[in-house]
DNA sequence: AAGGCGGGGAG
DNA sequence: CTCCCAGCCTT
């Protein structure tokens, strides 16, 4: 057996014993009811859906209904649920199933996927769960679960990513019992295979599955990445006397590390020379540009130059200021730091050794 | 406080 | 193709 319908006979065999079949919309299992409930199951939790889809199966109980019903009517049974563009998207795609096929809802994969709201992963669900069509769905679920199992690497937001996803889901589709394989498969990304901390012990895959094989739950599937952040850029000098003291700088006491102890800063276009220069009345005896640092905050990026400057003269001609203080790197790394700071200090002293 | 959720639409 | 959005919910 191929490990595609390997894996296809585990999630049926898990199905048949620990799969939820209670739920309203798995009675009477129409394409209308499985497009609603599917339509509904997008945007919220199975227990906040459940009361929802009865009050709009009791009011319209089918898509002729749906039809022919005002949509503030609709909108008004939808409030609380959110993302109203899908109310008004489920109404007019009821008017096209009345006016374009003739009150039938549509067999035809291409013709379902036709209709506004509903993209490839819910037309297969409709046809696959309700008419028991063999298509394979892939919902954020569904996604998690083949991404983890089969070892799936980068964002499912991607093209590639996604088109790899959809091979995966298609090959692993069953011939038979196509809708139990595929509520199988959402059950098991719900219940088992959940973001945080999911329930491997539990998993009938286990034993095969890439991300629990490798311990890597949380890094498959890879997330969304952040947006960048705007990145600004300074120059932190560190500059050590002949005594090979540092000199540290206290910073302002609110903004940035308010408070805190840290290297003299200047704005990245100022030469160090310049600097030492301007600030201290002499001129380094070596300036060596160490790498840039990288560090991140909760709304902005910071890239930190750093120059290693000697200065060789005795450390007497630093003006008289409380908030500079010459220290030895091994005293200095004792005052309050910020991180990247106290990296760049606990690199000085490395080296220096 | 941030990110996820499917599909649709803009750039 | 790659964002960005809708609104509510979980972490």
């Amino acid at each position: 057996m191929s490990p595609s319908q390997d894996f296809a006979q585990r999630v049926l065999h898990w199905r048949d014993e620990h799969g939820r079949t209670d739920l309203p919309w798995q009675q009477r299992r129409t394409p209308y009811r499985v497009w609603i409930s599917e339509i509904m199951l997008q945007q919220t939790q199975v227990a906040v859906v459940i009361p929802y889809f009865e009050r709009f199966m009791a009011r319209f109980p089918n898509q002729i209904a749906l039809a022919d019903a005002p949509l503030d009517e609709v909108l008004a049974h939808w409030s609380g649920l959110g993302y109203y563009a899908r109310a008004r998207n489920l109404h007019r795609a009821a008017r096209l199933i009345r006016d374009q096929h003739h009150g039938c809802f549509p067999s035809d994969l291409a013709a379902v996927q036709a209709l506004p709201g509903i993209g490839r992963s819910t037309a297969g669900a409709i046809l696959s769960l309700a008419c028991g069509q063999r298509h394979p769905i892939l919902d954020g679920n569904v996604k998690r679960v083949l991404a983890r199992r089969f070892g799936v690497e980068g964002w499912p937001g991607k093209s590639d990513v996604l088109a790899r996803l959809w091979e995966l889901a298609e090959r692993c589709t069953p011939d038979e019992r196509v809708d139990a394989y595929n509520q199988g498969m959402m059950d098991l990304g719900a219940t088992l295979c959940t973001r945080h901390r999911p329930a491997c012990q539990d998993c009938p895959v286990r034993q095969s599955c890439i991300a629990c094989l490798q311990g890597r739950q949380s890094e498959l599937p890879a997330p969304k990445p952040s947006k960048t952040l705007p990145t600004r850029a300074t120059l932190m000098l560190a500059i050590r006397n002949g005594d090979g003291e540092i000199l540290m700088e206290q910073r302002p006491p609110t903004g940035i590390w308010g408070g805190l102890w840290s290297l003299p800063e200047a704005t990245t276009d100022t030469s160090p020379e310049q600097w030492c220069q301007a600030h201290l009345g002499v001129a380094p005896s070596e300036v060596e540009m160490l790498p840039q640092r990288r560090h991140t905050f909760s709304h902005y990026r910071l890239t930190i130059h750093v120059a290693a400057i000697k200065i060789a003269t005795a450390p007497c001609l630093v003006e008289e200021r409380a908030d500079r203080r010459w220290e030895q790197v091994t005293n200095a790394r004792q005052l309050g730091l910020p991180t990247p700071i106290g990296r760049i200090l606990a690199e000085l002293q490395n080296d220096s050794h």
